[in-house]
DNA sequence: GTTGAGCGTT
């Protein structure tokens, strides 16, 4: 059964996650659940994939039920070529709610009030609040997952964890021209629109833009009526340049 | 159809 992370997360407070690495992008949790369940009991698998394309990112987290057994399944999987690709197995760092974890096991906020509880926090509450926010912020629910979508792209990731922090300008030219495609999309309605207007000629169809040159208005002013022969344009295009007869 | 450091969801 395949029912690994559409039902959501299950109870990850008492389950060990283990985070693989290096794993193909073909790789699914069908083909790591037997290979990770055969060293210990598997609760859940998660493999973050891409909302646009829907292909796995190239890592998974696993989640075991004892800590002994996720321990042995990273100290046997890790290392194994897994699809014809060595994969990396090992604990995960951080929750899905950027918690902090220690040994794999999710850590709260307060590991002391862990034992006090001075709260009765329930996790079903936890998960509730956030439903209710989200819900209540429908409208900008949709600028906030493209706003994550930009930040979180695999080029910015890939880009922003070099070794070297180093921001080259020539390698933007797709930002530049997303940018630019983004730009003219929404921007353009009322931004500088007296500046597209009066490029007639710098049309982005030149084989379209007049294919019979011996008709143009041109020559129809001067044969029929020309109030200004010297300027027909405002703006004293040299129009006589141009021989009207080929 | 591609790629390869990293840390997660209905």
């Amino acid at each position: 059964m395949s029912h690994f992370g559409r039902s959501g997360p299950p109870d990850i407070t008492d389950t060990y996650s283990l985070l693989v690495l290096n794993i193909t992008f073909r790789t699914t949790a069908d083909d790591l659940f037997p290979l990770f369940d055969k060293y210990g009991k598997v609760v859940d698998i998660f493999i973050p994939k891409d909302r646009r394309t829907g292909d796995s990112r190239g890592f998974a987290f696993v989640r075991y039920k004892y800590a002994d057994e996720a321990q042995k399944a990273v100290d046997r999987l890790d290392g194994r070529v897994v699809d014809g690709r060595e994969i990396t197995v090992q604990f995960a760092k951080y929750g899905p709610n950027a918690e902090r974890i220690q040994k794999g096991r999710i850590i709260e906020s307060s590991p002391r009030s862990r034992s006090r509880s001075p709260r009765k926090r329930h996790r079903d509450d936890h998960y509730k609040d956030r439903d209710y926010r989200r819900r209540s912020r429908s409208r900008s629910y949709d600028r906030y997952e493209r706003d994550r979508y930009r930040g979180k792209d695999r080029d910015s990731r890939r880009r922003s964890r070099s070794r070297s922090a180093s921001p080259v300008r020539s390698k933007g030219r797709g930002r530049d021209r997303y940018d630019d495609d983004r730009r003219s999309s929404s921007r353009s309605r009322s931004a500088s629109p007296a500046r597209r207007s009066p490029s007639p000629q710098k049309s982005p169809s030149p084989p379209k833009a007049s294919p019979t040159r011996g008709e143009s208005p041109e020559r129809r002013s001067r044969d029929g009526r020309s109030p200004s022969p010297r300027s027909v344009s405002p703006r004293g295009r040299p129009a006589d340049s141009r021989s009207p007869s080929s």
